[in-house]
DNA sequence: CTATTTGAACTGACCGGTCAGTTTAGTTAG
DNA sequence: CTAACTAAACTGACCGGTCAGTTCAAATAG
């Protein structure tokens, strides 16, 4: 399975003719982005994802190699538009409490927007013999190198409590962000977003050392 | 696994006989929890379930209505074992911070324990029509309840951030905990259970109130 | 002209749920 | 003490149905 051409970074046109390609594959990432979002890897076939993206059974093996293909290249496709917008506001704040904030920000508002990633992404990363294993390894560390290096800039910026392990506290941000997000949606659609980012914001404000702060 | 479920009201014999059956149901919850936290719900299937339990399938339908009802009876006893030890703790310190501080302690101990709970908890969560929509509901609702009124006595006992959502607050530290618990599971096994209480406490010291203390 | 898509056919495996029959253990009668 | 009885507990073969994956000749469009 899967001829698993790897080199994902690069979304341009590998060949000269792709046009017809690319648009057929953007149709089934986002079909089958909701459909597996909604009922899971497993639950979902392969023909109700080709006729939710008007396609033929046919055309999704012309294009992925199998239904696990089509889900790894899914992923990978996510994590690349979380992390370009997380790596857009990294640097646009002068503050890095602000810089944290805005990051936070851009993940709830990916939350909203791609739910049914999210899900995906909570449903499969931590089951332990997966097919997904080495892709999961992979996208996490790069979601959680951006994380962590606005971590730093704030651990630069400020005191912060060196007592507190950088790694879990990564993690632990990373993880509200996804379980914030999804539970917005799923069962208080009525908390809005600063209010689910100030949520997440008090772990960086309980990172930083409580010092008489001269701030206005 | 300990048996000691020790969970319910009532686990005495209801009748005289059934001491097999709660015997195998036990067998039944134990190997459903280890295959479906590794594989999800859909992708076990009940013939695993009662070779895992080392049961012959019709058992299983003998002692449950079906394969959802054993998923959702396998649920609310996972939340009983999980509420219980969080009530445990809740009242046993004087300190409104530390006794947070022992209930995520509790809640790491529990998804080191039961680490397949806890994926098979974070898999189906969010399915937005599930068959167990309103088992989670429900038990969501108890869980977040127990930790609600440990965040209402740490904002008794303590001056608090009174434009931070009590519900987000409490979703925040809900999914840290759970993604905490399993990261450290699947990807860092190295940290240790303080640093990742401390990581989650980082977000309850950003809670209280940093009030122009009079030292230093 | 050729890359892409179609749609249907086919297969080999698997799955949830059922049910008629068997075993186990508690109870009663002799 | 034990043989007969009974209902709960359990078994495993079986059924109707579904699914992933493959293949391919024909149609379509850049």
């Amino acid at each position: 399975m899967s001829s698993s051409e790897a080199g994902q970074a690069a979304v341009q046109p590998k060949k000269l003719r792709p046009a017809r390609t690319n648009a057929t594959k953007q149709k089934l990432f986002e079909a089958s982005m909701e459909l597996i979002g909604e009922r899971g890897a497993a639950g979902v076939t392969v023909d109700e994802i080709a006729a939710a993206a008007g396609v033929s059974k046919g055309t999704v093996y012309y294009n992925f190699g199998s239904k696990s293909d089509l889900i790894a290249q899914l992923l990978r496709h996510g994590v690349d538009i979380l992390e370009a917008r997380l790596l857009s506001v990294q640097d646009e704040s002068a503050d890095a409490l602000a810089g944290m904030d805005a990051m936070i920000g851009q993940a709830m508002d990916f939350m909203a927007e791609y739910p049914s990633f999210a899900r995906l992404w909570v449903s499969e990363n931590w089951r332990t013999p997966s097919e997904w294993q080495d892709t999961f390894a992979e996208l996490r560390a790069r979601l959680l190198g951006v994380i962590g290096s606005a971590i730093e800039r704030v651990a630069a910026e400020y005191p912060v409590d060196a007592s507190i392990s950088r790694g879990s506290l990564e993690t632990a941000i990373f993880g509200a962000c996804f379980v914030v997000g999804l539970d917005r949606q799923t069962y208080n659609p009525e908390r809005t977003r600063d209010q689910s980012v100030a949520a997440i914001m008090a772990i960086m404000r309980g990172y930083v050392q409580k010092q008489p702060d001269p701030q206005g």
